[in-house]
DNA sequence: AGTCGTACGCTTACGTCGTAAGCACGTCAA
DNA sequence: TTGACGTGCTTACGACGTAAGCGTACGACT
């Protein structure tokens, strides 16, 4: 009985140190995210967590992974369908994980999860006849609107009617009224309007892109 | 004459701040922007900083206006000339300042310069015919994808021939072969050939959104 | 049963960061 | 001449990432 009422305390492994990390982010933001408050979640001290990661940034590309592997790796042989549901997926995670999409930008090493994905993105469009040109050039159309959508989604406060409506205020309130006329309008007509709900707009895009995919496929 | 040599050391401005903090962020990434080098390039301590930004969140919020402001703002009769010039506008100033998309995400408070800019957006639209809320879908479509484009772009090693090949070669080397056969043929096939520029995969996303909002302001 | 390498977590310490608080000086109006 | 104000500097604090090295407990061998 060498520690009286010590709990076993679960071994750690890079696992779970991610799957904390990713948790904390979650909850607190990424910038709150620091090797110290990761080790108290753990019930350790910072330096331990340098056993599992490298350095901070590869604790970050490892988040990254993991969050890819949360995404549904498409499959089917009806492209549009495939390509919808892994849209919705990633849209999904990636509001699930609101820290990610930023992140990506300064990572440059991608990790299998990610690798594995793209690879069935690109499956998928090849088997259902689009060129490899053609399938490049819809990989990059997709994955730029989605992760776009991602990246504005969480900045903009439209999450709740009563949320909405103080932000519109919030910022509206600091100019003279008539100094911008359109946004105005589009505030007070359309997005105050009860039940509106700017995740709706995902669709919209979606499926301008999949339209004209689908057109460029049959015309090729 | 109470300081010799002293050359009279331009004054301190906020955009003096603002410039220089972009600057450093363009030369050497956001990340190595911190208030004390800041201070260094301006030849001033970094507390005499403050007395211009109320703080680091701050400086970010007004470099990111700044950066607005080099974006032209759109106007014109023929909407899609317009939008197509301001997706080039948008994407050559983010790609300017690859800090700034990333950034984005996290800064909550829109300035000025880029009210005005969505406020020229939505008016162009709106002349053009577009309903209040298909101007709102096009408007979200095409952010979602500029951006989502300008994020993707700089963390892409698609930059030069020689950096592609070892890039990829880099990331492929690490996997056993035929592992990712989708990703290997497009990689062999189409990024490595001569002449390939990630940036030209731009134009294809854009017209596909444009062309599908022609066709949705036509069927309106 | 005894030995020992190794995996694991801890301690201490350094340099850097953002920034609070207050001081010193030059300029200019009264 | 005086004094208020604008401007920049000094000092200091707590938090950060992480380098270097220490103690210990356990599993694999003899």
């Amino acid at each position: 009985m060498s520690h009286p009422n010590a709990e076993p305390r679960a071994r750690l492994s890079r696992d779970r140190v991610l799957e904390a990390a990713i948790t904390l982010a979650d909850a607190a933001g990424i910038e709150s995210l620091t090797m110290r408050k990761l080790g108290v979640e753990l019930g350790v001290e910072a330096m331990s967590l340098y056993r599992y990661v490298a350095h901070k940034s590869d604790l970050l590309d490892g988040m990254i992974d993991t969050v890819f592997r949360e995404i549904d790796v498409p499959s089917g042989t009806d492209w549009r369908v495939a390509m919808r549901g892994r849209a919705e997926s990633v849209r999904a995670v990636l509001s699930r994980h609101r820290w990610a999409t930023g992140l990506m930008e300064s990572r440059t090493t991608p990790g299998p999860a990610n690798l594995r994905h793209h690879d069935a993105v690109l499956g998928v469009l090849r088997s259902a006849g689009f060129s490899i040109a053609m399938a490049a050039h819809a990989y990059s159309a997709l994955d730029s609107y989605i992760y776009g959508f991602a990246l504005q989604e969480p900045s903009l406060p439209f999450h709740s009617d009563e949320e909405t409506a103080q932000a519109v205020q919030a910022i509206m309130g600091r100019f003279a009224s008539g100094q911008y006329p359109h946004l105005t309008e589009i505030a007070v007509e359309h997005v105050l309007k009860p039940g509106y709900d700017y995740g709706d707009e995902f669709a919209f895009g979606l499926d301008l892109i999949l339209d004209g995919l689908e057109h460029a496929l049959h015309a090729s």
